[in-house]
DNA sequence: CGCGACGTTGATTTGCCTCAACGATTGTGG
DNA sequence: CCACAATCGTTGAGGCAAATCAACGTCGCG
């Protein structure tokens, strides 16, 4: 059931069939359909989810009162809020799926097991944690050494089939522009 | 010698006297002017910097021409740039003593010994990574989230000692705004 | 069919930048 | 120890990029 997320895990790490199995007894697979959810403001964030197929996007409600996406997540990436789960708080954020999704859920219970008895799993996690944390400042680079303009016209060019499977407001959001700046955008040039 | 990194890996997980000594031979103390560069763009980051006293700035020069700086680092944290060190590639980053700094150096070939050798030790990191890619994502709710002046306040209310220890100038490049608007801000009111 | 979600376009506003000039403070070499 | 330069912060005037506000078109779907 999780040969996608084994396969992989061992494009970074060597696994060995036994704890593949171990950890493939510990996840559960779960179906989604378009605009559900898997956390909303209020709860505690309790799992790690692993998109199998689908698309998935990570937004809180901004001071405008509008939907601030801070990140989206396609096949083979994680999502969660760190946050929530390691103060234990309470999160303010959404987790949505914007297609109909498959997620594999890792219990953050789970996690913790799986950590210690499979030491491999817990190098998987560094390693996609440090690819995480320099996307995350890749993104904040564009953010103070572009414009808005540039910002968006990079993302496309870069990301073609996102614009395609996202409607443009996600984009903006995402962005922190406005739908009408990318249209205006769109409109000046191709 | 580096009694203090001991401790602040103590601070998350259990280390036996065995690994606390094996990790101690492994690691150089470096001490740095004032000024002073470990990083500076076009060479390959090759190390981990633990700020045991002192404080160090990772910015680059934006297309504007300015200093964009990306993170501070005070008393023990981490600072590097993991893009260059996974991709093997020549940095444009610079890393830079703000203050007179002593740093404990833990080379890229030392770490993955480190790694392997001691796993009580990639848990550690694995915790320090998901704390730097949630304050990565946290700063990037402030930037969708807040208007430029509230991210001042904010940020000279929640660190005052940073307000203290960095020029004015270093602040609007961390926040990503002029020094001159910092300065209306303040003439504006306390 | 009719309603809601999404995108477009125009007019106006605004928050912050840019450019420029000027103090204050620090530090450095003669 | 002083003169002078460099660094850092302040203040004013004007400009601009993107937001806001508002109206309208269109598509998809219950």
């Amino acid at each position: 059931m999780c040969e996608q997320l084994i396969t992989h895990i061992r494009n970074f790490i060597d696994l060995n069939d036994e704890d593949a199995a171990f950890i493939s007894s510990k996840i559960t697979l779960q179906k989604l359909k378009k605009k559900a959810f898997v956390l909303t403001p209020g709860k505690q964030c309790k799992a790690n989810y692993f998109v199998v197929s689908g698309l998935m996007r990570l937004y809180f409600i901004s001071k405008k009162d509008i939907e601030q996406i801070t990140q989206f997540a396609l096949e083979n990436w994680w999502i969660t809020d760190y946050d929530s789960i390691d103060s234990k708080r309470l999160s303010h954020f959404y987790i949505q799926a914007i297609e109909d999704t498959e997620v594999l859920v890792l219990d953050q219970q789970t996690e913790a097991e799986l950590i210690t008895r499979v030491p491999a799993f817990e190098r998987y996690l560094r390693i996609m944690l440090q690819k995480a944390f320099t996307a995350s400042q890749r993104r904040m680079e564009m953010l103070f050494n572009m414009t808005d303009e540039e910002r968006y016209r990079n993302f496309s060019t870069r990301f073609p089939h996102f614009n395609q499977r996202v409607p443009q407001y996600m984009v903006a959001s995402y962005l922190g522009v406005t739908p009408q700046f990318i249209s205006r955008v769109r409109a000046r040039k191709a």
